[in-house]
DNA sequence: GATGAATGAGCTTTCATTCAT
DNA sequence: CATGAATGAAAGCTCATTCAT
C-alpha cells in the first residue's frame, strides 16, 4: 500500500521527526512548523508532505516514542530478570521524564488519544507492559491486585515533569515502588 | 495598598475568575480571552483591566484554586481527625482532577511557576498540607520518611486528568496511599 | 453664552489643560488620556467633560500656548525695543522648541487645522507677529520683502524638534537670521 | 549574506515598499498594515514575512527614500554644476515635500532615529550633501562657515510639510538661500 | 460634577496550511 | 519531489469614548 520512499526522502522523514521529538520535548508543542522545517534544514513544505497537518507530526512523534519504550522494556526483561525488570524499567522512566516534557504534552495536555489515532501501537506498547508485570508478579516482587492499566497509569503519572526536583521524585518513585510491592 | 473596588467591579471580577476557572478546566488555556469575556458578558476590555495579561488571569485562577483547595483541606483536618484527613483529601482531590484540566496545565505545562508569581499562596498550602502530614504520622497512618515536597508531588501526580478512567484512577489511587502506609 | 465655571471645575480644566501640554510636549500626541487623566489626578470622565474629544483636548492646549506665546511677543516689543524684539522672540521660541515635540505636531503633523478650528487665536498671534515685524522693518533691522506668512513659517520650521543638537540649532537659526537681514 | 529572494518574492517586497511610502507619504505613519497590504494586493502575512514589524517597515521606507534622494542630489552634482547644484536640489526637496508627509514623519515625529536602525545610508547621505556643499562653497556660491549638518538641518526644515502654501514656500527657501549666501 | 469601570472596534503580530516556482 | 512565499483567520492587547455609581 505504502510504496518505499526514495532514500532522499527516507531520509528526510526521519531526520524532521528526530528533530521534531527533540523540539517538542525541549520546548513543548507551541514550537512552530517553519522552526522544526528549519531546524530539519527542510522546507516547510517538506514537513507537509510526510505529516499532512501538525497533530499528524505529534502523533507520529509519540509512535515513535512509544515504540522505542516498549523495546527497551523487551531489552531489560532479558537482561535483568523477571523480578527487577519492570523496577528498573520504572527508574528508566523517570530518568528521561525532564526531557520528554513534549511527549506528556502529546499524550495528555491538548487532548490527543494516541489510542485512537495508532491503535496497533498503544495495544503493542500495553502487551510488552503486560510481559514485565507478569514476570514481575510470577516472581513475587509485584502484588497481584494490580494490572497492566494501572501500570501504565503509574508510569505517566511519573513522567509529570519539572514538578519535581530530582531529590523528591527519587522519593516518589520510591513511595509507588512500596506501594506496588506485595504486603511485607 | 489596593484600594476595595466599587461593588460592580468586584461582581465581575470575581464572575470573571469563575467563568475563566470553568473554561480553563474544561477546555485548557488555549481558549481566547474574548471567548471568556463573551461567556462572562463582559467586553474584553473588562476582563484586562481586572487582569493585564492572559498569563495574569491564568495565575489568578490558579491562586483562588490552591486557596480553596488549602481552605478545604484545614476543614477535613478539623472534620475527619488526624488519621484520616490526609487520605480523605487525597480522594477528594483525585475525584475534581477530571475538571481540573486547565489547572494542571496552568501549575505545570506551560511553564509558569506558581511559586514565582504567587509566593504566599503556594507557602500557605504547603503548611497547610504539612500539618495534614504531621496530624497524620502522628497518628500512625503514614510513614514517617516522606515530608511534604513528597506528597505535594503525589497529589499533582495524582490530578494528571483524563489519562485514567475512574475505575483505574481508584486502583492507582489505593497504590499510592499503601505506599504511604507504614509497612505493615 | 458659557457660564462660569465653579471653582474647582476651573482648577480641575486648568490642571488638565498644564499637564495636557507638558505630556505632549513630552511625549508626542499619542499618550492616552487615561493617563493624562492620572497625571492630573482627575477621572477620565472629568477630562472628558471640559474636553468633549481627544482633539477638542489637544487643540485646547494649542490655543493656550499661542495665546501664551503671543503675550510673550507682545512683552517683548515693549522692553527690547523695536529693532531687536523680533529676533529676541526668534530666539525664545527655538530656545523652548526642544520641549514643545507635541505642540509641533499638533501644529502639523497630525493633519489638525488650528486655524479651523480656533480662528480667531491664530488671527491674533499673525497680528501681534506682524507688529514685530513692521516694527523691525521700520527699524531696518529686516528686509522688506518679506512678510509676516514668512516669519510664521521660519517660526515654525525653528520649532522642528529634535533633529538638531543646540551647537547646529544655534547656526541654523543664525543662517535664518542672516537670510532675514536687509542686504549689507 | 542574504540570498537573491525569489522573483516573485522580489516583485512583492518592492510593491509593498512602494505602496507603503505613498500611503504614508498622503496619510501618516497611523495607517494600518492591513490596508497597505490590501493596497499591494498582498495578505498582511506577505507584509509581516518582508517586514518583520511594522516599524521595520516604517524604516526601509524612509532608507528607501533616504537612497533615491542621494542619487538625485549626486546626479544634480553632476548636470547642473558646482555653483548650483545644491540650490536646484534644495528647491527640488521642497517642492516634493508636500507628499513626503509621511518621510518626515518617519524621521522625527515618532522618535524614529534613522542613524540608529541603519547607520550607513545615514552617512552615505550626508556624504553626498557634502560634496554638493563643498562644490558651492569653492564656486563661491555658499558661505564658508557653514557645515553640513547646518544644511542637512535647513532641508529638514523646508520639507515641514502642509504649513506654507507654495507661495509662502517660495519666499521662505529664498530667504534661506539668502542666508546661506556670502555676505553680498 | 466627578469618578473610573465597561465597552468594543481596531491594531499588530503569529502560524497552520496551500501552492506557484 | 523540494522549496519557501503567500495566505488569512485568529490571537492578545490598547484606548477613545460612554455611562452607572
Amino acid at each position: 500500500m505504502t510504496r518505499p520512499l526514495r532514500a532522499d526522502a527516507a531520509r528526510n522523514r526521519a531526520r524532521v521527526l528526530e528533530v521534531a521529538y527533540d523540539t517538542f520535548a525541549a520546548e513543548g508543542l507551541t514550537v512552530p512548523i517553519d522552526e522544526i522545517a528549519r531546524r530539519a534544514g527542510v522546507g516547510a513544505g517538506t514537513v507537509y508532505r510526510h505529516f499532512p497537518t501538525k497533530e499528524a507530526l505529534v502523533v507520529a512523534v509519540a509512535e515513535d516514542r512509544v515504540r522505542r519504550i516498549a523495546e527497551r522494556a523487551r531489552t531489560l526483561l532479558a537482561v535483568e530478570g523477571p523480578g527487577q525488570a519492570l523496577f528498573v524499567f520504572f527508574r528508566d522512566m523517570v530518568r528521561s521524564a525532564a526531557v520528554d516534557h513534549g511527549l506528556v504534552d502529546a499524550l495528555m495536555s491538548q487532548g490527543l488519544d494516541l489510542e485512537a489515532v495508532a491503535p496497533g501501537v498503544e495495544a503493542a506498547f500495553l502487551s510488552t507492559l503486560g510481559d514485565l508485570l507478569s514476570a514481575a508478579q510470577g516472581a513475587g516482587t509485584v502484588r497481584r491486585d494490580v494490572d497492566v492499566a494501572v501500570v501504565k497509569a503509574l508510569l505517566v503519572v511519573c513522567k509529570v515533569p519539572q514538578v519535581f526536583d530530582s531529590q523528591v521524585t527519587e522519593r516518589v518513585t520510591r513511595v509507588i515502588e512500596d506501594g506496588l510491592t506485595p504486603v511485607r
